[in-house]
DNA sequence: CTCAAGACTTACCAAATGGTAGAAAAATCG
DNA sequence: CGATTTTTCTACCATTTGGTAAGTCTTGAG
C-alpha cells in the first residue's frame, strides 16, 4: 500500500490532466480511476466528492501559479526590465505547465461550478498584479493606461498561446508554430509597444 | 404543431446557449428538451444524435462567422483603414453572438470531439484570413511579420475578449471594464504599433 | 503482540443519460 | 375529404454516473 500522499499525489495529477483536457463533465470517476489502476472508492476516499477533487485540483494549481509569480511580483525596485521577468515566468508556467493554463481555461468559464472557489483564490494574485502595475506607472517605467485592460489582455494572449494553439493546428494552419521563444519575444515586443513609456521607446 | 423547419431553429439556438455555456458534455438532451418544453426525441429526430445536434450547431455557427467575415476579406484594395475594418467586424460578431465565440472555445478544446469537423469547416476562412494579410504585406499597408503568429495573436485576444473576461470578472476585477468600444480601441492600437510599418507609424 | 487509525477495496444503488420502437397527431396535397 | 408524409410524443431500455455502506488489509504506536 503507497504510504504518505503518494496515491493522492497521483490522483491529484492525473485528475488536472483529465480536467485540463476533456473537462469536468467529460471527466469520469471510473475512467480516472481506471487509469490510475484504482478503485474509484479511493478518489471518493481521499476527495469525498467529484466537487471535492475539482477544488482540490484547483487549489493545488493557483497555489502553484502564484508562487510561481510572487517571487516576480515581490521584486522590489531592481533597475531590470521587470516587463521582460514577468513575461518570461508567465511563459515558464505557460510552458511547464499547460495543462495548469487548460485548467484555468476549463474553470473560468461562465457556466463552471468552481468559479466561485476561483474567485476567492485568484483574488489575491490579481490585485497583486495590479498594484504592482499601478506601480510601475507610479514611477514612469511603465506607460500609464489601465492596468486592468492590460492584464485582460495579457492574460488573454497568454492563455491563448498556450491552450487556444490546438484551435489554429486544427484549423489548418498546420506548419507548427515558432518556437515557443519565439512567441515570447513576439509578446515581448507587443507589450513593450504598449506599455514603454513613449520618451523610452526606441523600438 | 410548429411548421417548417421552426422547430429545428429554436433547437439549434438553444443548443448554442448551453453548448457555449455549459458545454458539450455538460448539456443534457433532457434538459435542452425541458428548457424548449419539447420531448427529448424531438430533438433527437431532428439531429438524429447529440453529437448530431453539435455538428449541425457548429456548421450554423461556423457560416455565420463566414459571412461575417467573408465581406472585410473580399472587399479589395481600397484605401480605407483595412485593419481597422477587420477588428471592427470581428468585434460586431464578438459583441453580438458572443455565444458563437464561447462555442468555438468550447469546441476548439483539444479534448473536444468536434475538433475534426472544426477544422474542415474553419479551414478556408484561415487560408482566406492568411493570404488577406499577406496581401497587405505585400503591398506595404503591415509590417512585414509572420501572418501565422499575428492571427494567434489576435484570434486570442479576441476570443479572450468576448470570454474569459468572465475570469477576470470572477477573479476579482470586478468594476465592469471599459466599454467595449475602447476595449476595440485598445486592440486596434495593439495591433496597430504591431503591423503598421514603421514609416508610416506615428503612434 | 495488540489494536486503533488510515488506506484501499468489493458490493451495491438510485438517478440520469443517450438512444430505440412505435404510436399518435399535424400538415400537405390530390 | 382521404391518403400520405412529416413531425412530435409516449413508453422503454441499457449503460454510465457519482455516491453509500461496509468490509479488508496495512501500518505504526504502545
Amino acid at each position: 500500500m503507497a504510504p504518505r500522499g503518494e496515491t493522492k499525489e497521483r490522483i491529484l495529477a492525473k485528475a488536472l490532466e483529465s480536467f485540463s483536457i476533456i473537462g469536468y463533465d467529460g471527466t469520469s470517476l471510473d475512467d480516472l480511476a481506471e487509469a490510475l489502476d484504482i478503485r474509484k472508492q479511493t478518489i471518493l476516499y481521499h476527495f469525498v466528492s467529484k466537487r471535492g477533487l475539482l477544488n482540490a485540483v484547483l487549489d493545488d494549481s493557483v497555489k502553484k501559479l502564484t508562487e510561481s509569480l510572487e517571487e516576480v511580483l515581490a521584486s522590489t525596485n531592481s533597475n531590470r526590465d521587470r516587463i521582460e521577468d514577468l513575461v518570461r515566468s508567465v511563459f515558464r508556467v505557460a510552458l511547464e505547465q499547460p495543462l495548469l493554463l487548460g485548467l484555468l481555461r476549463e474553470v473560468s468559464r461562465p457556466g463552471s461550478p468552481a468559479a466561485p472557489r476561483l474567485k476567492t483564490q485568484m483574488s489575491p494574485l490579481m490585485s497583486r498584479a495590479i498594484a504592482w502595475m499601478e506601480e510601475e506607472m507610479e514611477s514612469g517605467r511603465m506607460r500609464r493606461t489601465d492596468a486592468q485592460l492590460v492584464l485582460l489582455s495579457a492574460y488573454s494572449t497568454v492563455v491563448g498561446l498556450a491552450t487556444e494553439i490546438e484551435i489554429l493546428r486544427t484549423a489548418g494552419v498546420e506548419r507548427v508554430l515558432r518556437p515557443a521563444a519565439q512567441r515570447r519575444q513576439e509578446l515581448l515586443s507587443f507589450l513593450r509597444t504598449s506599455l514603454t513609456p513613449l520618451e523610452k521607446q526606441t523600438i
